[in-house]
RNA sequence: GCGGAUGUGGCGUAACUGGCAGCCGCGCCAGACUUAGGAUCUGGUGCCGAAAGGCGUGGGGGUUCGAGUCCCUUCAUCCGCACCA
């Protein structure tokens, strides 16, 4: 009878959680050990609690965190939360709590859940960053953004003062503006003298500044989405609408936060090189730098009005530049109002109206669709005086590029379908690769009707025609990228404020040491609806004296994740954000664990800000997570009753086909399996209470659908109902035994028990028929050794390649072969609960104490495993051929030697023998060559 | 459309550099113990076949003495991105 059941195990996790706690084992502080850092995403504490979806990661986290510490290692494992954002401040608006209440509340409740699991986590360390203590550095390395400019010939930040020296000495003509539009306010150019500078007012000179800074306001189209009341970034707009709540949204012109991260575009996409991260977790961020490398090339243009004397294009091709049968600009080009024709002016001015008119749904909706206009103008081919009609079209966007494009139709398939469409001659420049009836976008064909460019390959006709447009001063090589600056306000209360104040319109950063500028109290949480936020109803707060006032806007919730994995090194340093002696020390994270949902935004900004502190010295690295892990998510597994239309009935599955049903999603509490308890669903909702069933058999059979776990599809399971009845080290256990970690898989108990079943088995090799703890100091046996060290060996190899499945079921293997057994040697035993401590370490520092030590299993040495234990099952075998030694082979214990000569000389390596190569290996299995090593 | 990933028993999955496919668990079958049970233990379980034997890693082709693994092709599913010139 074993006492590893429900009560014992409920008694022995709750001891170990109040003696962990007691005894501070999780506390870390550097020491002279080797350092490794594993990380989790920390979550965003959600009303909802936790479901056994986030613990995933953390479980996988702690396994790591474990191991590494039974391997020596110092371990840092820290845990915080992400707790400024919407949520809270919908919830706000909804039920009138104030969210630093509901947040402290959720937090409260995310750190019982947590505990409950048997995390490793030094509390002690523990970070929120609506914690004025907190975002006081995130205000702080705000203003380190804003008082810094990218150097481009020393490919680094600088401080804005050294710009400032700078233009004092020499002006701007080799720093040029970073936004190549911008201009000037009265002298209309984009470069100034040293001696104009001097002369520059504090107005125009913090105008110019602003230009350079990292952090920077600009008025930028920005996705407004009016619904919420906000401005949201282009990653939170998925398909023109919200990513929450699936707003419409619109373009609209604020003047905003950015953060210049374009200027690290190119470090950013180099520095992926250096980090173990996933290839598609690469390739994602790769695909939102979007570098594309090409050329600028001006185009002289004939209008009717002479105002404008040039157009200048991007293209990835200008190897197909005689090719060009009509320019393209987007329809909100400064250009278009100055070119247009008389003639042309009405069909111009109604084609502008109906791009107006189009939502951002509806042209992406929409995006096959070709639509244009002519507007009289031409450009000039610079290379055979060609005069190419000029168009527009929402098919070219503004912000890319320069906004304009040569059409090439015989090469771009846009370009194609548009002159197709519009009725434009094509002019073939790739012979026989064009067949007139599809554009072919090919770097193979041989140039034609291409003046000097004619019998070269496209491929290296792209060099011959950047060098010749930068000998004819005509254009130059280009490199773009697609990613834009960040949007950096946010139209909320619940965020960072921004550390600024305005004097004469203009933003000065505060001083340090009035930070943090503190979230003032409110309780009016309503957007304004016009693009200012809450903190714009707080006028006595807004407005500092007559000259002075503060910023309405918020940061976006990444601006507090992008670096707290650096405070967690220091977390309660009041003087800076992190010592550097504490950041040298712990230095980059290991291993960083989370969903792969933020791939883009907060790895993106995370390396951000890493490389912006890296290039001012505050850091020693550049890249902040050296291994990324994506656990897959979990999926809940939804039930479905099936009610017919207009009645309290119900219908079984299988039967459902011959009614007219509307499928409802049922709480997965009332199934078992797919059985519906037709009682307790009957007193689920007042309107279910009379219901009536059609059954199959005896029983109801509902739907199933692999579903998002949601708190409103009624499919969620919560990790507390779990260890309610099979205790932590099983849920733990059974959520690696899931399957690989990278894997989405749905939820599902249907194996659990044999989970259970293994740590009961593995608690009663110590205990005897009585329940009675019961190990001898007996010497092992040699099946035993072999058992324990296999065992180890394969642990230790999938814990270090994150194989957490596996490990699991090498565990049960042990057991299994050690109950066969009946082992009850402390010598095997004793080794394999360090073992298993990481995995399951209520049961394991509970029979660590019942083995006799005082010391927690988590400060315990990892058992060395002994090869010589492993090997037993073969032996090296000389071969010799004509008396003399050629190689020795590996074969089989229980192979008869005769055999053995045999096959060796009837195998293939007689064969690859004779052709000159001896093996250096042979490995063979009775009766069979297994492998030939040459 | 582009990019990435994944396809193995009834199910979740395993298989180091190409080397006896299906470990471990669930489920199922049989047995033991039982005052009958959603408990525990033991054995069996890829498919077809009474057996001998044959067939088997989404489909088709290839390389190799040998392919789940490598190459080509095709299909299916999932996840990103999406007029980026």
């Amino acid at each position: 009878m074993s006492d590893y059941n429900k009560e014992g195990i409920r008694q022995i996790e709750e001891k170990w959680r109040r003696e962990w706690v007691k005894r501070e084992v999780y506390k870390v502080s550097p020491s002279e050990k080797p350092k490794y850092y594993v990380l989790d995403m920390f979550p965003y504490p959600s009303g909802a609690g936790l479901h056994v979806g986030h613990p995933l990661g953390y479980i996988a986290s702690d396994i790591v965190a474990r191991f590494k510490r039974l391997k020596g290692f110092n371990v840092l494992h820290p845990m915080g939360f992400d707790a400024f954002g919407l949520p809270a401040e919908q919830y706000a608006i909804e039920h009138g709590i104030h969210p630093a209440r509901s947040t402290a509340d959720n937090i409260r409740n995310f750190i019982r859940q947590m505990d409950k699991i048997g995390f490793s986590y030094d509390w002690g360390r523990e970070v929120r960053t609506c914690d004025p203590k907190y975002y006081k550095w995130t205000q702080w390395i705000f203003l380190q953004f804003f008082d810094s400019w990218y150097n481009r010939k020393k490919d680094k930040a600088e401080r804005i003062a050294e710009l400032v020296e700078i233009f004092g000495r020499e002006g701007n003509a080799d720093y040029p503006f970073p936004n190549i539009k911008y201009k000037l306010p009265e002298s209309g150019k984009n470069v100034f003298t040293a001696l104009e500078w001097e002369g520059f007012g504090e107005k125009l000179r913090q105008e110019i500044l602003m230009q350079y800074r990292l952090a920077y306001l600009a008025y930028t189209d920005v996705n407004w989405c009016e619904a919420l009341g906000t401005v949201l970034a282009n990653d939170e707009v998925i398909n023109g609408v919200s990513y929450r709540g699936g707003f419409p949204v619109v373009k609209k012109q604020m003047r905003q936060w950015s953060l210049r991260i374009t200027e690290y575009a190119e470090r950013l996409l180099r520095g992926l090189d250096e980090v173990d991260f996933s290839d598609s977790m690469k390739e994602v961020q790769r695909n939102w730098i979007g570098r594309s490398t090409g050329a600028r090339i001006r185009f002289r243009v004939k209008s009717e009005r002479s105002a404008v004397p040039e157009m200048v294009v991007f293209t990835t091709r200008p190897d197909t530049i005689f090719g060009v049968d009509f320019m393209v600009v987007a329809p909100e080009h400064e250009i278009v109002k100055d070119i247009t024709s008389e003639e042309q002016r009405a069909e111009v001015e109604k084609y502008l109206k109906y791009v107006e008119s189009r939502s951002e749904v509806e042209r992406m909706a929409e995006v096959k669709k070709i639509t244009g206009a002519f507007t009289g103008a031409y450009a000039v081919n610079p290379f055979n005086g060609r005069e190419i009609p000029i168009w527009i079209s929402e098919y070219v966007l503004a912000g890319y590029g320069t906004g304009a494009i040569m059409g090439v139709p015989c090469g771009d398939e846009r370009d194609h379908k548009f002159a197709k469409h519009f009725n434009l001659p094509i002019t073939n420049i790739i012979g026989s690769h064009y067949n007139g009836e599809e554009a072919n976008p090919t770097y193979d064909a041989i140039l034609e009707n291409s003046g000097f460019l004619n019998g070269l390959q496209m491929k290296t006709a792209i060099q011959v025609v950047i060098r010749e447009l930068e000998a004819r001063g005509i254009g130059e090589h280009q490199v773009n990228y697609k990613m834009r600056d960040a949007g950096w306000s946010r139209q909320r209360y619940w965020g960072e404020p921004f550390p600024v104040v305005y004097r004469d319109e203009m933003p000065y950063a505060m001083d340090e040491k009035d930070l943090p500028l503190e979230l003032p109290d409110s309780n009016d949480f309503r957007p304004s609806g016009t693009g200012e936020g809450p903190l714009a109803n707080l006028k006595d707060w807004v407005r500092i004296n007559d000259h002075e006032r503060r910023d309405t806007n918020t940061m976006p919730t990444h601006a507090g994740a992008a670096w707290y994995f650096l405070r967690f090194t220091d977390p309660h340093n009041d003087r800076e954000f992190a010592s550097r002696e504490s950041l040298d020390y712990w230095g980059q994270v290991d291993v960083y664990i989370g969903g792969s949902e933020h791939a883009v935004a907060h790895l993106l900004y995370s390396r951000l800000w890493v490389k912006v502190l890296y290039d001012l010295g505050y850091l020693g690295f550049d890249e902040p997570f050296r291994k990324l892990i994506n656990q897959g998510k979990i999926t809940g597994d939804s039930r479905y009753v099936y009610r017919i239309r207009g009645t309290n009935k119900f219908v079984s599955a299988g039967l459902k086909d011959q009614y007219e049903t509307d499928p409802l999603r049922v709480d997965i509490k009332f199934v078992n399996g797919l059985e519906l308890n037709r009682e307790a669903f009957t007193h689920w909702r007042p309107d279910f209470a009379g219901a009536e069933f059609i059954l199959e058999g005896d029983k109801y059979i509902c739907g199933a659908a692999i579903e998002k776990m949601s708190k409103s599809y009624f499919n969620v399971v919560n990790p507390d109902d779990i260890i309610e009845t099979y205790g932590a080290d099983t849920l733990r256990m059974y959520e690696m035994f899931l399957g690989p970690l990278e894997q989405s898989k749905p939820w599902n108990t249907n194996g659990i028990d044999g989970v259970f079943k293994f740590l009961r088995k593995f608690w009663n090799l110590f205990h005897d028929s009585n329940g009675n703890f019961a190990v001898t100091d007996a010497e092992p046996s040699r099946g035993e050794l072999k058992v324990l060290h296999k065992t180890l060996k394969k642990i230790e190899q999938d814990v270090e390649t994150f194989s957490f499945n596996t490990s699991v079921s090498e565990f049960m293997i042990c057991v299994n072969e050690l109950t066969a057994q009946k082992t009850n040697k402390r010598s095997i035993l004793e080794p394999l609960v360090i073992a298993l401590s990481p995995f399951a370490p209520h049961i394991a520092e509970e029979l660590w104490e019942k083995l006799g030590h005082g010391e927690t299993v988590f400060n315990a040495s990892f058992p060395q495993y002994i090869e010589r234990y492993l090997k037993e099952d073969s032996f090296e075998y000389p071969i010799s051929i004509n008396g003399k030694v050629r190689a020795k082979m590996e074969f089989a214990l229980d192979m008869p030697k005769e055999d053995i000569e045999k096959v060796v000389l009837a195998s293939e390596i007689v064969r690859k023998w004779s052709e000159g190569k001896p093996p250096k290996k042979v490995i063979v299995v009775p009766g069979r060559i297994v492998n030939v090593v040459l």
